[in-house]
DNA sequence: CACCGTCTTTACGGAATCCTTATAACGCGG
DNA sequence: CCGCGTTATAAGGATTCCGTAAAGACGGTG
């Protein structure tokens, strides 16, 4: 994706293309043309676009169809426009893999902020980094993977959820209430038996000497705490 | 994540509060309540909600200030609610962070809608690839024909739909959630007692010992992933 | 209408995980 | 040195989760 993002522009009304050829071009993008659904699929399977704005009144093939064909095969962000501001079919685009709906008529700069969005990326439904790094420990979050000293290690989902959330705050002291609520849900906050035991797992398996921790430490009568070493 | 995911709702009316609450308690999701802006921030330092529901007029702090501070730190989805249907607001809105704007009064539909687009995961475009290949197994997209250890092998649509899924995020572990909702729709999102038999056919088709799956690995209590082999 | 392939549902054995409980070790103040 | 509270470790049973097989439901086709 060196340069400018191409946009795909799919829609049959000769003003609204050309309204939205200029606004883009003007935006900084590059902009492709389809007046209908056959071509459309044609110019997104040879020019890979960045992003793709798709109205659903096309003359051949229902706007729906298309964003089930190309869903099923990339994830390329579209967004969809309508004539109609009919909840249901919002609700069907999105559904079918649409990442944006827009009614007709609409602002320009909303299009483009909306359009910022999707070309972003700030997706991920998790936190902040993808892989966490503390010493010779690696997460990877989105392979739910663990190296501990080059070695993968196998962990059960909560070991995992329990050692994300302790590497995601380094240095910090958790309290033993808020790892119970975040990890057990709001429900378990009084004791913390087996909380014990799982820390003694995850030491068990990633620390060089699981007696002697160093990567999990105690903090008496508060939490625990990993350290905030590189 | 164990479970359904935990929703902060941050407005300072009431009634959206019980609305919202009991809208998305009857979707699946499990909601937090937060009344203003500072326990918006604590609440989410805390229990690191999947996504975070956001009014913008709220009483001790503006609520693109909230924006701002979160996504100074995270990228946890946010969708902005507004009474106001101002295009500046929603510019400013998503420029600041935002994954989505809807203005008051809503449809909850939509709400919904949007908010399992939030949820599911789809990352900016990573290259449409019409052929895939993963150790000895050739995915060809357009042709839908797959190939493993050079012999073709038959698939039916959903197992291919599957395969292709998997294979277009290798090394990365997609939920049974996301799983579901990609490939049979938002409705079938709790049962995974056809997964696992697809799952099954798919490893006996192409794994050379589907005892000991060496392409898609199961992730226990989170979902499946694919090798990141070349 | 019968046939076929596919999709969906259900049931069950086996494995892995989670939770509980019991016991030992540690730190601290008196 | 002793008692107390907190923490670490180990082992057991209960539960959940996964994989597999098989049978019914559905739709298209000849």
């Amino acid at each position: 994706m060196t340069g400018k993002p191409l946009i795909l522009v799919v829609d049959d009304e000769v003003q609204i293309q050309r309204f939205l050829r200029h606004a883009l071009d003007a935006a900084g993008y590059r902009v492709e043309p389809a007046m209908d659904a056959a071509s459309a699929l044609r110019a997104w399977s040879v020019l890979k676009p960045d992003l793709m704005i798709l109205d659903l009144g096309l003359p051949d093939m229902n706007g729906k169809t298309v964003v089930g064909e190309i869903r099923q095969r990339s994830d390329l962000p579209i967004i969809v426009l309508s004539a109609h501001d009919q909840e249901q079919e919002k609700i069907a685009a999105l559904d079918l893999g649409a990442n944006d709906f827009i009614a007709k008529p609409f602002g320009i700069g909303e299009l483009l902020a909306r359009i910022r969005v999707c070309l972003r990326g700030t997706r991920p439904a998790q936190g902040a980094e993808d892989v966490l790094r503390r010493g010779d420990l690696v997460i990877d979050i989105p392979a739910h993977r663990v190296e501990a000293a080059g070695k993968p290690v196998r962990l059960t989902p909560r070991e995992f959820d329990l050692l994300v959330l302790l590497a995601r705050h380094p240095g910090r002291v958790m309290t033993h209430r808020q790892i119970l609520t975040r990890i057990w849900g709001p429900a378990h906050t009084e004791d913390t038996p087996y909380l014990r035991v799982f820390i003694g797992q995850l030491r068990q398996k990633l620390e060089a000497n699981p007696s002697d921790p160093a990567l999990i430490l105690t903090e008496p009568g508060v939490g625990y705490r990993m350290v905030d070493g590189v």
